[in-house]
RNA sequence: GGCAUCGUGGCCGAGUGGCUAGGCAGAGCUCUGCAAAAGCUUGUACAGCGGUUCGAAUCCGCUCGAUGCCUCCA
């Protein structure tokens, strides 16, 4: 039996949201993956929301590497504003808020950008391989909007562009993916008004002529104006993954209308089925309702790390919110809680604890613990659709061994202690991406405190064998001021930060 | 109103036809001068009603409830 990560690549099943069932994963060109995930549109701070769908894609991403595919992730940043609503006379998202702050778009571009990039690197998230911006593809997009309009599917009307969805569902399915009934579509959306350029509500603009005071503008063969929403995703994952490619994911609130006009323009254009695999993940809510940048719904991560907010008791490291929202599957809905949040952080502290402990685990002739089943039950885990939760229901498994092998109830062969420290140090720092640290306080300050704190210790517990309770009692509740924390054991006595 | 998803024990959250999920909290125990920490052990569950089945949390129907999308949103 052999453990290797890609003995167990051909087993993975994904839940492909087009057809609504867990589907075996068989890439387009064996060994290859291509991946495109919708990120934000950078106007203002990425909230805890937006960061748990790029940490959902993050494992995603880090388990078919894992799994020994070569994966191309491109992942784009909407640095064109669209129109916050329908109307004409709207205001792009990206210009309002850059009269607001008085700053060039661009400007409000770059800040947002780099915020975004903190905060997932304070998550570890991966880089992807390619970041491509909406702006930086203006070409391409006017190409395929071209193409459209040739195809028959796509009509110009002063200045603006639009994707004609009765036309393209006469020969194609509009609705596919999101389950919805372009004839139940149009019986129920309210009348056009009258200054309205499309020929039916269901119409989606590829390209806004823009007004004199649209700042955010490009030439293009109907004139000055700016892309669509939907189109800038079909040209930057074409153009970087190809005509068809493997798995297209982003978050559910995404699937309509977004995906849906995505799907219509790929297969407008190439007559092509764009993407073998949807993947959707769910919403964080919070007091159950899904954070929102427009309801104020919604915490940032900044507020969670530094504690400056009203609805948790304490702060939290980004280590145990990732942790957090990998104990939910991604499909799911999850809530933010303060309990929710501090049980997370107990489990995490425990699971550091006893995976320190692997490092010292004496070994023996054999095992009664069975490492090979262990594995195996580690990747049956993620190979059903990346089921983080099982994986660490099978990480607290696994403590629970350690913690026996380290008391001599149980034994492992140096064979499978081997194979124990490699598979949890790939499932937790490669796969899950969380690095499990005892609450030890940084290296610098260790170095020299704990001889401070071994000096007290020594006095302690002089007075311990002395009987002098007392003395001792208040050295032990001194240090737990300052946050050091005393563990008595037979082995002697030990510490810890806070 | 339409489409979709979901409703699991005090809390969070897996599980899709028969086999313990797991975590947190609670209870008991071990260790300890006493604690703390840690470890061990452990209970309560599948929204309601009806159906299919030898057997359902898991499939089907209905009812109730929640959420998401239908306008920008991860």
């Amino acid at each position: 039996m052999t453990l290797s990560s890609s003995t167990f690549a051909n087993e993975l099943k994904v839940y492909n949201s087009i057809s609504g069932t867990k589907e075996s994963f068989v890439p387009l060109k064996e060994g290859y993956v291509g991946m495109y995930v919708c990120g934000p549109t950078v106007y203002s701070n990425v909230h805890l929301g937006n960061c748990r769908t790029f940490i959902s894609f993050d494992i995603i991403f880090r388990y078919l590497m894992h799994l020994g595919f070569k994966v191309r992730y491109v992942r784009n940043i909407t640095d064109a504003g669209h129109l916050e609503n329908d109307a004409d006379e709207g205001e792009d998202k990206i210009a309002k808020k850059a009269k607001i702050e008085e700053l060039e778009p661009m400007e409000i571009v770059q800040k947002y950008t780099v915020d975004f990039h903190q905060t997932l690197n304070q998550f570890n998230v991966l880089a992807p391989s390619i970041e491509p911006t909406a702006t930086g593809h203006i070409i391409e997009q006017i190409e395929i909007i071209k193409s459209i309009i040739d195809k028959g599917y796509a009509y110009e009307k002063n200045g603006s562009v639009y994707f004609d969805v009765i036309a393209f569902n006469a020969s194609h399915d509009y609705g596919k993916l999101s389950g919805r009934n372009i004839d139940d579509m149009r019986s129920e959306t309210r009348t056009l008004s009258a200054q309205d350029e499309k020929k039916n509500p269901q119409d989606f603009a590829l390209w806004k002529k823009a007004s004199s005071k649209h700042i955010m503008r490009w030439p293009s063969p109907w004139g000055d104006g700016f892309p669509g929403w939907h189109i800038e995703c079909t040209a930057m994952s074409s153009k970087y993954l190809g005509d068809q490619f493997d798995i297209h994911g982003g978050g559910m609130d995404l699937k309509f209308p977004h995906h849906e006009c995505e799907i219509a323009q790929a297969e407008a254009h190439t007559d092509k089925t764009p993407v073998k695999y949807w993947l959707h993940a769910n919403m964080l809510t919070l007091n159950g309702k899904k954070m929102s940048k427009s309801t104020d719904n919604n915490i940032y991560p900044f507020e969670i790390f530094s504690g400056e907010n009203s609805i948790l008791s304490k702060v939290y490291t980004p280590a145990v919110v990732r942790f957090f929202m990998l104990q939910a599957h991604y499909t799911s809905i999850l809530d933010l809680s303060d309990n929710a949040l501090a049980a997370a952080e107990k489990g995490y502290q425990r699971l550091s604890e006893a995976l320190e402990l692997l490092n010292t685990l004496p070994s023996s002739t054999n095992s009664t613990v069975n490492v090979e089943q262990w594995v195996s039950d580690c990747y049956a885990a993620m190979n059903d659709d990346f089921n983080t939760p099982m994986l660490i229901a099978k990480l607290f498994e696994a403590c629970k061994f350690i913690q026996g092998i380290e008391e001599g109830k149980e034994s492992i062969s140096s064979e499978d202690l081997n194979l124990l420290q490699n598979k949890i140090q790939e499932f937790t720092t490669d796969v899950l991406g969380v690095q499990f640290e005892s609450s030890k306080a940084s290296q610098e300050n260790t170095a020299l405190i704990s001889p401070l704190v071994e000096m007290l210790l020594e006095e302690r517990n002089l007075a311990r064998d002395n009987k002098d309770y007392q003395k001792s009692d208040e050295i032990r509740d001194k240090l737990k001021q300052l946050g050091i924390e005393i563990k008595d054991s037979k082995e002697g006595t030990s510490f810890s930060f806070n």
